[in-house]
DNA sequence: CTGTTAGCGCCTTCAC
DNA sequence: GTGAAGGCGCTAACAG
């Protein structure tokens, strides 16, 4: 007579392949079969099965599955902050992408910190991911190849050397470029640029469009209307109050990013400044607050939304083994209200 | 001799306890121990152990950890939309509780629909995750009590009889009765509300007190004056300004959240109407953004952030089997500059 | 077509 | 203290 753990203890074992075998008359291979339709089976049997499953209201385990195959059925995603509007979007997409395939997203943030980061990469690969999205990344190229190099990997907002096939990036300098040319356009000439992350791989780019266009346009470059924020509200605001009460003249904004532009759209109206009239404002993006906000503000769009389904049908591809490509995308001014013709 | 699968298909083992332990000089019971630190090993060889799978690189298969503890070490969290500002900054709650534990938080939307709702509480009991998170629900009461009888469950922004112990809801009524109540006290008296869809319960309360507000103080409630939304942008920005042309004289609204207060606001600009000089505007949540918007919004706050964290802690006490009780979180009236005292 | 037989990688008694 | 042996629940050859 064995002594047994204490009831509260006792695992709650579930009803397995072995029961639904005992209970149709079969071997444990035929119900298997059966669930992964691996082989043809005798019309009679199959039915058997198909009555015990449902009488035992059986379910396959997962990890033993799992463990067994090697495919978890299973995409991480990674993105640097969920919250942020521009991630959330993709994520939108990735996760209509999948709700009609056998994959489930699992999704984590990176919180913008290697660390972090890391962290949540270690754990989804522990946990047998079949593929990983990641949106935006703090990691340097050699720690991305590494992790390419132990799970397929797609990356959207950077491109790893090495890695190009797989990386989804859209030319954020085109974008910057395309934003000051409008509002170099309308007449403008003294316009701040309220930028990103100072070593963040987007926000240079951005930055490095914003100058280009001052350049091709005879405009100079000028260090005392280029202000440093985070990618928020908060800093940026502050930056730009700063900036309005040291009386330096402009007369248009380019944000970095449209929660940037937030930031500096309240900043402007705290000072009795309105938009466009006294000053015009671009942002970047288009999170689908930016056609809400008063007035619907000017921005380069980046198809968020679209590109969530891209990442995630070609991590599928890739995963599946099945030719694939990603696809390119195009970043485009939407004109809103929030520019007009310098008077 | 055996046939071997072709070396294309071959899985990529990783590195076993079997493999630390030969190396080790030791037996596989003995490393487990170790990695588990379940009994007392002699110095030499934990040093043994320790170098081997150091130079091994050795990582527990989780799978098989998994299927021998019945732990999964994970947290799921379903949340009607991840998009959404306001589920997001309570995930953002949760990820930072769960960041110093040993638990990771696996998560996924519901998008408002029962069947993916369902779908996504069914592979995530599946996977084997420790608790269950559910921020809002469109489920039946009866399913959600099925799903608290497998796995330990905790609700947010719903509360189901025989569950009240771990559902967290505040008092969206009362929310709504300081918001209109503010706006009455303002001298407002032809308020509109804007209301969230016609079924979900926080729509249905928040509609209870903006009404209760209006009969404690004297006024009719209008038919007239309720219009539906779906709590995004773009329905309430129609209904409203389907409102203004039928020209039913209002001088305030409040809207049953900040992004239909956002919508609403849209509209009135499209009339030319200023908030808050002529019109007065109340939203609901304080999603990050409306602290940003022009005017600041008035709204009422639900602490999401601390919810987030409040909801994690509590569930992770419930999983370990420690005693706890969900804190109390209290809505309250976040007056910025959308409101005004009627002229 | 179907049953038998090995494991997948790990934890956990049970003897020593 | 430590090793051997027996599963956890399932899939995947291998013989019939």
């Amino acid at each position: 007579m064995k002594a047994r753990a204490p009831a509260a203890i006792v695992k709650k074992r579930g009803v397995t392949i072995h029961a639904v075998a005992r209970q149709a008359g079969v071997s444990i291979s035929t119900v298997s079969r059966i669930i992964n339709g691996s082989a043809y089976v005798a019309e009679d049997k199959r039915r058997a099965v198909e009555a015990a499953m449902q009488a035992l209201g059986f379910q396959p385990n997962y990890l033993a599955k799992t463990l067994m195959t090697g495919r978890s059925m299973s995409i991480g995603v990674i993105a640097e902050d969920i919250v942020s509007p521009h991630y959330a979007d993709v994520i939108r997409g990735i996760e209509h992408a999948l709700l009609d395939t056998p994959y489930n997203p699992v999704v984590n943030s990176g919180h913008w910190s290697r660390t972090y980061e890391t962290r949540a990469i270690e754990t989804q690969i522990y946990r047998h991911v079949d593929g990983l999205l990641l949106l935006g990344s703090t990691l340097p190229d050699d720690a991305l190849l590494d992790v390419a190099s132990r799970v397929p990997l797609v990356m959207f907002g950077r491109v790893v050397p090495g890695l190009e096939a797989h990386c989804l990036s859209m030319d954020q300098r085109r974008g910057a470029y395309l934003a000051t040319r409008h509002l170099i356009e309308l007449g403008h000439r003294a316009i701040v640029h309220l930028g990103g992350p100072a070593l963040q791989q987007d926000a240079l780019e951005r930055r490095h469009g914003y100058r280009q266009a001052l350049l091709d346009n005879d405009l100079p470059v000028r260090p005392d209307l280029e202000l440093t924020g985070d990618f928020i509200e908060q800093p940026a605001y502050q930056a730009l109050l700063h900036l309005l009460e040291t009386r330096v003249p402009f007369t248009a904004v380019f944000a970095a990013n449209d929660q940037m532009a937030a930031g500096a759209r309240l900043a402007l109206h705290r000072k009795g400044l309105r938009v466009p009239d006294d000053v015009s404002l671009v942002g970047f993006d288009d999170v689908p607050a930016s056609a809400y906000t008063i007035p619907p503000l000017t921005t380069v769009r980046q198809p968020t939304y679209h590109i969530g389904q891209g990442l995630a049908t070609h991590l599928l591809n890739v995963v599946q083994g099945r030719p694939s490509q990603l696809p390119a995308f195009e970043l485009s001014l939407v004109i809103r209200e929030s520019t007009r013709v310098l008077r």
